[in-house]
RNA sequence: GCCUGAGUGGCGGAAUUGGUAGACGCACAGGACUUAAAAUCCUGCGAACUUCAAAAUUCGUGCCGGUUCAAGUCCGGCCUUAGGCACCA
């Protein structure tokens, strides 16, 4: 049993000392920028799935180093946020002190791993001098005019005491603690985020990402194509406009129907007969949570709207319009056109208020319900005869056009950010207000707006950040008039701070820029992103958005900020199930650090199966990485005096290196470990092993299990330290067999198989085939149709 | 409902992209060493069916069909499952 303690520590204590792994920014060497998604500092300390992703990402930056590449592989802490906030809430510590206790377990952790992270970049985004430039990037967004303040209903936690954005409260429920969240009005601060939706959607073309995470990208962006379309209203001088992305049903609109909250009907309450009824049911659409309104209600419920008509603009006919609120302010108008021939949404309603149903889609019987395909246009003057659905809508649209009565239109699902938290523990936002001069941002050269050391950090009830309680903080003067003001207390979303990390990490101790350009230019794109399945839209998206804006304003060189992004798959407990401190399955990485080593985890850890995809904890195999790591290390006694590779091992060896080489790059770290199990297996087979199998061994090796490697390099004397040497190269022509074992078929099934030379031609193969006892029983009597020869794969003979 | 993936032994997973399915590892079984255990080493290990044995045969990559000399791999149609979106007009 090798003494993998000593061994390990040893050389993480070189690598520091020697700086091993530290980029060099303006480096002739070719540059290679590898990023995982910086952790949040918890309090539960590391997790086995972080143990994952960095020593993936460790593997691909250690060989590309070999290579002869400027690697830069950076870590930092993503610091701010509810968690910190609580432990000290329930600690009665800063927290600050707390996030600096977190760090520090974190990054022993992640030492003792033996990852080659570029420590000399390391940052919190809670450090002053990082969240400085946060919240003046904040502040070129609001002089850019894609900051507002809007009073608009939002996703309201209450149990968190806090504001979500969309992005935080998908399905209804709070990200955080699962909560039910509500509508609340509230006055935000917004980043005009929908702007960027098309560039955003656009700029996938650019990257390389994986396609699940692209796919969720572009279902959270949500485009659709359609048209607007006004309807007039009979009583008043008002056009009621709607989205449809079906204007080829213009023909077959029954009934309009509104979302509760559309404004036309608080503008002409007074032509509203039955106010009182339109009220209550507004009321009832208000308490339902956006859960309830999209997923529980089947059943459709509405009010006629008595007083309003609208007008179908092709036929001039009435139509009545309904407030429903299967229809919903936040997308489109807020209102629709109802074709209840057509829609199955439109039909359940029609039905249920005895509405008439004109079909203009020929096909399916829409007496029971809506026929949703194609068919020949009917009912439809200008479209009737056409039979392609596209072509219609076409035709329709420009009509629209030329009449003026509508106009092409594109719709996105993504909307703006909410940006701002009622929380302490996040970014101030840098703006001040004015009675005179209204929002006004904090000069420049005044930035940091420093969070206040206070003894008391909970969320308000009424939805007010903490930091409103604080005088001091909050009464200031106006930058711009010099008056009296006060501070905006609302603090960032977490996500501010991740949004531009990876740029900081070019530039980290920059005191006068976010980062210089020249920096920036240098190291470029992240060439590698890799980060968790459930950042695929939130993260990922903010810091493409952010990062789109900074190109568009000139403060970066790139338009996308990561070429390649990959998503690891989550490691599962023993039993197959996430794991969890109430479910008692949680494996601690220390622990078996202790117990088998780092080598022994990471390796197992990338051996455990395929890298996207989710694998299940198994404490056998580890050990049967650790048993595979003590075969290699006793593979130093099988060491000769001979030079060069051992002629028997030569072919495999050049194999090894092709196989191993190209599988870091591709992430196949699973068959990398195999091809080299596979390896060892052959040099105890044969029991002897030269310096220079060895040093290859231990240098294909090296990626993923570090120490050891580095070690029985040192205790040979095998050559220069592992870490400042080249990855081993292999050459085509040795990979060729120049034996080889092929399978006969007859009539496609295997019935034996024969050893062939390189050499040997067609007719030779095919000749040693058909002596084959086995292959003789089955063409006996029998026609040879054809004879079938892949040279080094095959021969299959066909008979009758 | 729409958009992505994925289905292979007891288990995790391989398969040069159409060419011997099950590499490598785990588990399991038998053996060696040992007073014993651990560790280590050797052998076997998809199913069925023959056989004293060796060897062979048949079936087998979610299901049904197709293309091909040859299909885990390609095509058509389903089923299951994971993720994303969703009264989104």
């Amino acid at each position: 049993m090798y003494q993998f303690k000593k061994i390990e520590k040893k050389w993480q204590e070189i690598w520091e000392k020697e700086h091993s792994f530290e980029a060099i920014t303006g480096s002739e060497k070719p540059k290679y920028y590898y990023l995982v998604e910086f952790p949040y500092p918890s309090g539960a300390g590391l997790h086995v799935g972080h143990v994952r992703s960095y020593t993936a990402l460790d593997a691909m930056a250690r060989k590309k180093r070999m290579m002869g590449y400027n690697v830069l592989f950076p870590m930092g802490w993503d610091a701010f946020g509810a968690p910190a906030e609580q432990y000290a809430i329930k600690n009665h510590i800063h927290p600050k002190e707390a996030v600096k206790e977190n760090i520090k377990t974190f990054k022993h952790q992640i030492q003792e791993l033996g990852i080659s992270f570029d420590w000399s970049r390391e940052f919190s985004t809670t450090d002053p001098e990082y969240y400085k430039w946060t919240q003046w990037q904040f502040l070129q967004f609001f002089k850019h005019g894609m900051a507002y303040k809007a009073k608009k209903n939002v996703n309201w936690c209450p149990t968190c005491k806090s504001v979500l954005s969309n992005e935080d409260a998908s399905g209804g429920v709070c990200e955080r603690c699962g909560s039910k969240v509500v509508q609340k009005e509230k006055s935000q601060w917004v980043l005009r985020m929908s702007d960027y939706a098309e560039q955003l959607l656009d700029g996938l073309n650019d990257t390389d990402f994986e396609e699940r995470i692209k796919t969720a990208q572009i279902n959270w962006i949500g485009k659709s194509t359609g048209a607007e379309v006004d309807f007039k209203i009979a009583e008043v001088d008002q056009k009621l406009t709607v989205f449809t992305t079906r204007p080829d049903t213009l023909y077959g609109v029954t009934f309009m129907v509104v979302a509760p909250e559309h404004p036309i009907l608080e503008e002409y309450k007074d032509r509203i007969s039955n106010l009182d009824e339109v009220r209550e049911y507004q009321e009832k659409a208000k308490e339902k949570t956006e859960f309830e309104r999209t997923q529980l209600v089947k059943d459709k419920t509405g009010v006629r709207i008595q007083g309003l008509t609208a007008i179908n603009p092709l036929t001039n006919q009435n139509v009545p319009i309904f407030i429903s609120d299967y229809v919903m302010m936040g997308y489109g108008t807020g209102a629709i056109m109802a074709v209840p021939a057509h829609d199955q949404r439109d039909y359940d309603f029609a039905k249920k208020f005895d509405l008439d149903i004109i079909p203009v889609i020929e096909g399916g019987d829409t007496s029971k319900e809506a026929y949703t395909g194609d068919g020949k246009m009917i009912n439809s003057p200008i479209l009737d005869g056409m039979t392609n659905k596209q072509d219609s809508i076409l035709k329709m649209i420009d009509y629209l056009e030329k009449e003026g009565l509508g106009r092409k239109k594109v719709n996105y699902r993504l909307q703006d950010w909410i940006f701002t938290r009622q929380r302490f523990w996040g970014e101030p936002i840098p703006l001040v207000y004015c009675e005179k001069c209204g929002w006004v941002a904090v000069p420049e050269e005044d930035l940091p707006v420093l969070l206040p050391d206070v003894t008391e950090y909970e969320p308000t009830d009424n939805g007010e950040s903490p930091l409103a309680k604080i005088d001091s903080f909050v009464n200031t003067t106006c930058p711009h008039c010099g008056g009296k003001a006060k501070r905006e207390t609302d603090t960032m979303p977490n996500w501010a701070g991740s949004s531009w990390y990876f740029l900081r990490y070019m530039d980290p101790h920059n005191e006068k820029e976010m980062a210089s350009m020249d920096a920036l230019k240098y190291w470029g794109q992240v060439d590698y992103y890799n980060g968790g399945m459930e950042h695929a839209t939130r993260h990922l998206l903010y810091a493409r958005f952010w990062n789109q804006f900074l190109y568009n304003i000139g403060l970066v060189p790139n338009k996308e900020p990561f070429r390649v992004r990959v998503a690891h798959g989550m490691i599962l407990g023993e039993g197959g199930e996430k794991m969890s401190k109430s479910k008692g399955n949680v494996i601690n990485p220390d622990d078996m650090v202790n117990m088998y080593g780092a080598d022994a985890l990471r390796c197992y850890e990338m051996f455990m199966g395929d890298y996207e995809k989710e694998a299940a904890w198994n404490e056998q195999g580890l050990n049967g990485i650790y048993r595979f790591i003590n075969r290699v290390y006793r593979a130093g006694e099988m060491i000769n005096q001979e030079e060069g590779y051992t002629k028997e091992l030569e072919q495999l060896l050049h194999k090894t290196i092709k196989k191993v080489t190209e599988d870091i790059d591709h992430m196949k770290f699973n068959t990398a470990v195999s091809s080299l199990m596979i390896l060892l297996n052959k040099m105890e087979e044969i029991g002897s092993i030269t310096k220079q199998d060895f040093r290859t061994y231990l240098l294909l090796f090296n990626p993923i299990c570090p120490h050891v490697t580095e070690e029985l390099n040192e205790m040979y004397g095998l050559g220069e330290a592992l870490w400042k040497s080249a990855w081993p190269s292999y050459e085509e022509d040795k990979l060729v067999e120049r034996e080889k074992t092929i399978a006969v078929q007859v009539n496609g099934k295997v019935r034996a198989t024969i050893t062939i030379s390189v050499d040997d031609e067609e007719d030779v193969i095919k000749e040693k085939a058909l002596q084959e006892e086995n292959v003789k029983r089955y063409i006996e009597g029998k026609e040879i149709v054809k004879t079938i020869v892949i040279k080094g794969r095959i021969v299959n003979i066909v008979v009758r």
